[in-house]
DNA sequence: GCTACAATCAATAAGTCGCTTGAATGTTAT
DNA sequence: ATAACATTCAAGCGACTTATTGATTGTAGC
């Protein structure tokens, strides 16, 4: 009927919504909450051609959730905001409860979710203190160099079942990734539990941490 | 690449997203925010067919954003949770703050942006105190029925000019309705500035008010 | 039962999205 | 300059989305 101002704005708030309508993209915000990215680096860590992922990170642009700037040969791409980390956290949670899907997915990967049940980030930081506990950052180095949990020890996943020896004995380890839906530290539980190794996840990962105002650390 | 859990993950957050990438179904979330309403009425309110209201209803009843309920003859959907109010001011928020075209809208529109300043929440409390306002509401009285802020005057948009008579004299005239961007108070603040009325705009709307927790009349 | 009405479904046409391919632009290093 | 590389643009294809239409389901009241 009315197509007015009002019709105006949603349709550019629309604009936001449908750059967060896609898996791809979803993801990529993810790798940026992380740290900037240059568009080779971020087609290779999720999987899809140059310019297809040149293409999404210009949709991500026009509904002002990315930014970039030029460095030489490369153009780096972050978030634009740290709001950004915050919607997409309101999307998860929202998702979490209200999608039958997201259940369904959770429950049939990880068959024992219930064993799997995470550590807040208040827990952690209580049982941090006492030593009882070893924190494991299961990202790529690039990423932890960007910054990580304080004390944290740095084993990519993939290197993680040659790499067990480095974890100390005896202590449970905290694994953590980049966000709530990251699953390294979903495989890394996994992994070391099947050697033995009493282990759990951290409920959250990186962005979330630095959101939170928790100090960060850069070794 | 890969194509895991995350994959799957973000897949089902993604359908989330292509609810929120539509003007009109934005709009009815809006509406939605003020209480539950059939389909019919909805349809008559954002000025689409009822088929076509109907699907966008599925649409965002798959994304789980809002339930049903049967009522007799009729079918009432409502948000099915409170965040989902936080999802769309995020998201507005966001968008204010990055989208050119939000602000462009919003001066085109409305010339002298600068003079509508909205009063916060907190600054319409303390002045009600001291009776210095008058509270108006521009939304349909049904929508005035299911919830108001206290000791506000109801007159809906259209028969502001034919009942200027009701509102006190002298007194400061603070506008609001259905939320941030709804324009029903943009425009009552410019007709009453027309008539020479002193008026303002609330910063936002009745889901946000309740939302904070703040006290809500019903009478 | 039948009628009236609310809502949904099914089929369609026009438009948009997502991905691929190959060419074009812009920057660095030789 | 020229070569090498990072990124973007442009065109094209198949798949999905939106709004319309008309038929169908389900409930209330006679």
């Amino acid at each position: 009927m009315s197509t007015g101002p009002k019709q105006a704005l949603f349709a550019e708030f629309a604009t936001i919504g449908r750059a967060l309508g896609n898996a791809h993209r979803i993801e990529m915000l993810e790798h940026l909450a992380q740290g900037e990215r240059g568009v080779d680096a971020l087609a290779q860590r999720v999987g899809l051609s140059v310019a297809n992922t040149s293409q999404h990170l210009q949709h991500l642009r026009r509904a002002g959730l990315v930014t970039s700037r030029r460095d030489g040969k490369f153009i780096l791409y972050r978030l634009s905001d740290d709001s950004v980390t915050g919607l997409l956290r309101t999307l998860f949670e929202l998702g979490e409860r209200n999608l039958t899907g997201v259940d369904y997915v959770l429950r049939g990967y990880f068959e024992d979710r219930d064993n799997m049940e995470p550590i807040t980030r208040e827990a952690l930081l209580e049982r941090s203190r006492s030593g009882q506990v070893t924190v494991l950052d299961l990202r790529p180095e690039d990423e932890f160099a960007a910054g990580h949990l304080p004390g944290a020890v740095n084993i990519p996943l993939e290197e993680l079942e040659a790499r067990l020896a480095e974890l100390p004995d005896g202590c449970e380890v905290i694994a953590y990734c980049r966000g709530r839906y990251c699953v390294l530290s979903f495989e890394a539980v996994a992994t070391l539990r099947a050697k033995g190794i009493k282990a759990r996840r951290l409920e959250e990962g990186m962005p979330e941490w630095r959101a939170a105002g928790l100090p960060v650390e850069y070794v």
